[in-house]
DNA sequence: CGACGGTTTGACTAGGCTCAAAGATCGTGG
DNA sequence: CCACGATCTTTGAGCCTAGTCAAACCGTCG
């Protein structure tokens, strides 16, 4: 891996969106505009607030945002997480209102969404991007509802390292994770105590490694089948590399 | 409540989709034409099967449907509920494949979604509906990942309740509800035994009543309030009814 | 150095799970 | 109309996973 060369920061975004559907010119293009006009965010602040209204829909180019669902008495719940070439705030109808509040847990770059009407390319990545919004809460219903704490680490890890992977952003099962165990326990609903000691089991059988901000899951394949995890799949073409 | 009279099985999902954005003439006759040609599936029947093609969309009339996750060594989980109006397998792509199972949970009637493009109003209706979707799932991965069982169960419960208001099957807290313990200990991701258990805890109580297939929750505002339940919103205007 | 945000540890508790069996309920057919 | 089987609900006893509370540790940034 060629760690210093300069890339533009929507290089991500464009990687992922084409590994959606194969982007043409016009779709490639509209997108170079949009990035050119990004706007930065800081870590920990909102994009917008739940019961909001949703003022236009963004394509995240750096950094990761998160859905969080508070409780009234303090409970948080991260409900999901927003990669780079995600889309945030997609609605197809006027008046809407954000269901949930998104906020940057990193500091990020983001711009605002060409219109799809401007290539079926777009249209089509945009339709499958949402497809897979739903798949991945549908898999965390499904981590949440009926995983124990060990298995929700690792199928949470797999899929993290599956979407990051067309981004480019992640290796032989190596890559950056920006999240506090605290972050990492709000999402997976557990007490950052006992996320604590699941991960240092996980460590301790060798299953990953946890420098500073860097994991590494020793054998993806081997842990996906030891919980069961089954990649999101919302689309019978261009298969998902490594299908 | 007239409890005989005779009503055509596509009332309920077209007050639904009235509610959601009212519905013009062309809109409505596109749901009648559709909805006199509607199919039958039995219960426990499956409508598609997860990472099968998804043939067309539809939408719901009569019964109760579930998206269904089952894992390798069996255990279950019922990700989202389809009750009448809803869409199913609505994507807006080609090539798309299921991200989970979806079964008849009761006898179900379903009919082919009419083409949006029909209609402006019916458009919108499906987009809001899909946001609803969206909201729904966010709910329901908040429940599992941060409510306990007793909060979880009047949560769900509260939801059920709101949706089927709008349909014209739910009034004063009270509606009919056709799944066994089973089924919704699989959706609270709580065993059956521990479901029963938090259930009459509830009925001592004296928050519900449930009798045969019916339940009354005694004071649904109330019951939100104390378990911190938000209904669902996604559209700043039509305020759905209540608010 | 001290403060801060994050991670780790320990000791104890409790909510929910397991296994197993007994009771209800309901649809069906004799 | 009752008996039967299947399905669903309820109960009991013991266990275990994950939560709670509290404090120590660690790195790093000012």
């Amino acid at each position: 891996m060629t760690a210093t060369v300069l890339t533009a920061p929507h290089l991500a975004a464009m990687r992922r969106l084409q590994s959606l559907s194969p982007l043409d010119g016009p779709a490639a293009a509209a997108i170079e505009r949009a990035a050119d006009r990004s706007r930065r965010v800081e870590r920990r602040a909102e994009a917008f607030r739940e019961g909001q209204d949703v003022h236009g829909a963004f394509l995240l180019l750096e950094g990761w945002t998160a859905r969080i669902r508070q409780l009234p008495d303090g409970r948080r719940q991260l409900v999901s997480f927003g990669l780079p070439g995600d889309l945030l705030g997609y609605c197809q109808f006027d008046g809407a209102r954000a269901s949930s509040t998104m906020a940057a847990l990193t500091a990020v770059t983001i711009c605002h969404l060409p219109d799809p009407a401007l290539s079926p390319a777009l249209t089509r990545a945009f339709a499958i991007s949402r497809a897979l919004d739903e798949a991945y809460l549908i898999a965390h219903v499904t981590r949440l509802g009926r995983l124990n704490a060990h298995e929700r680490l690792i199928d949470f890890l797999l899929e993290l390292y599956e979407r990051l992977e067309p981004c480019g952003l992640a290796e032989a099962g190596r890559f950056l994770i920006p999240l506090t165990q605290e972050a990492i326990a709000d999402a997976l609903g557990l007490t950052p105590v006992h996320l604590n000691r699941t991960l240092q089991e996980a460590r301790r059988n060798g299953e990953l490694t946890w420098t500073g901000r860097e994991v590494t899951l020793h054998d993806p394949n081997a842990a996906a089948v030891a919980v069961g995890h089954t990649r999101a799949r919302v689309c019978a073409f261009p298969a998902p590399s490594g299908a």
